[in-house]
DNA sequence: GATGATCTATGTATCCGATACAGAGTACGA
DNA sequence: TCGTACTCTGTATCGGATACATAGATCATC
């Protein structure tokens, strides 16, 4: 089997930097580091992160940053992979109540990280954490019978389900602000659809405008809606255990 | 009810800029602007695109774009809009088929223009396009007994899984390219967990390397591993089709 | 315990890209 | 025939990432 080079990203996450034997000894490590771009991104949002405004919550000059991340993306990449809390426990609940619990706090933490959404789209998760959470899915999913194949297909599956879902949230919330009306997001949203749209190219839209569908839904995103569209994922889920066990 | 302001960029979207009564004509449109710039990001990705670059490739100077985006992410918003093609027709196909073209045709576009993705997050899908795709999965449901509430939740997901699965295929092809190994995306990637995983904290993600779920996963993503979550999903909906109308 | 190789921390300099602003030209309405 | 409202463009500024070079620290080795 060839060997792979690992990405210096990859590598630093994980620790596995080669420690120096000369020089002088470093002041900070990577974790500093991180944990100030990940206040500051909490503070003032994404573009907040910036090399100098993290070198200065640090409190060293902007380029002493560089001995640390090979550039300001490194650094976004390792604050995603940080950013994320640890995994519900696994304590022997049946995966379907588990993988519940693990799809939604999942979302959770999305939104209450928003800036996270943004960075989703960088890497393939191989970050310790990001790592912990599919582990533990596949987990869940032990004794169900499915391969391992199947079971990763699941878990992503549920992930993006939940990035999907708080991004969509997010983005809702972000054209309530920038309407800057108080109206709840999606009604401001289906408000806008109406006065855009026109019937004959959009029929079925419009007749869900008229019934109102967006302002009805409002509150839905938070639960309803989340629950509805996870369940559909569960019970299909449900469905191809049952199959492969029969 | 209130009317809400519409955010400029929407309004821009679908032309409705009140056309000026003074003044020389103007020797551009939006159109052509967000033509040149979807061509640029096709040749160059994302990072290609700058103010500068899009006006050279429409022959005018920087500054005149101005004129016609109101800065550069407005830009990019109805850029995102743009670049989407027409849905698949709606021809009387029974749901299921349709939705699962619907949900690939969707996929399929955002594998061919991966920066897109980068761009999905920015805005509810509000300009002609999007909403085409919307109100046809909200046709294709028309006949199933569903509430509007519902078929947008469904049409939301499907999209979402589309994005998601778009996106997972090309953060892999981007690990590929970074570690510049001429093996298949999915295949490297299981071998960077290999190197980094340590199985005491990862040990259903360790068994799953060792047992190559990765490797075998390989060509898996173009087809097998999207079939298969989609089946999930549209099992689901069946599921709840059934549910109510019973 | 001196010396040089190897590191770290930092300051300065550059480069790039977005956009504010101001001026020059143009078309329509009176 | 103006004046006004608008378009196009060049120049100027500003913010932010990062290359580069310097100064000081530490350890290995003799």
């Amino acid at each position: 089997m060839a060997e792979h080079r690992l990405p210096p990203v990859v590598a630093r996450m994980w620790g596995r930097e080669t420690s120096p034997r000369h020089g002088p000894r470093p002041s900070l490590d990577l974790g500093r580091i991180v944990d100030a771009a990940i206040r500051i991104a909490d503070r003032d949002g994404l573009e907040g992160v910036k090399m100098s405004s993290v070198a200065t919550e640090v409190g060293v000059a902007t380029m002493s940053l560089y001995r640390y991340v090979g550039s300001k993306d490194e650094l976004l990449i390792v604050m995603a992979d940080a950013a994320a809390p640890e995994p519900p426990v696994l304590d022997g609940r049946p995966w379907r109540v588990y993988l519940t619990d693990w799809t939604r706090a999942n979302r959770d933490f999305l939104l209450g990280r928003p800036w996270l959404l943004a960075l989703s789209q960088h890497t393939p998760p191989a970050g310790p954490r990001s790592l912990r959470w599919l582990d533990r899915a596949l987990a869940a999913l032990a004794d169900t019978g499915l391969g391992y194949g199947e079971r990763i297909s699941i878990a992503t599956t549920l992930a993006g389900y939940a990035t999907r879902q708080a991004a969509l949230a997010h983005a809702l919330n972000r054209t309530a602000a920038a309407t800057d009306d108080s109206i709840a997001g999606l009604a401001g949203y289906g408000d806008i659809l109406g006065q855009v749209l026109d019937p004959d190219g959009y029929p079925e839209l419009t007749a869900a405008v008229r019934a109102n569908a967006f302002g009805v839904a409002a509150e839905w995103i938070d639960n309803a809606d989340f629950t509805f569209g996870l369940d559909l994922l569960l019970d299909g889920i449900q469905a191809l255990i049952t199959r492969g066990n029969s």
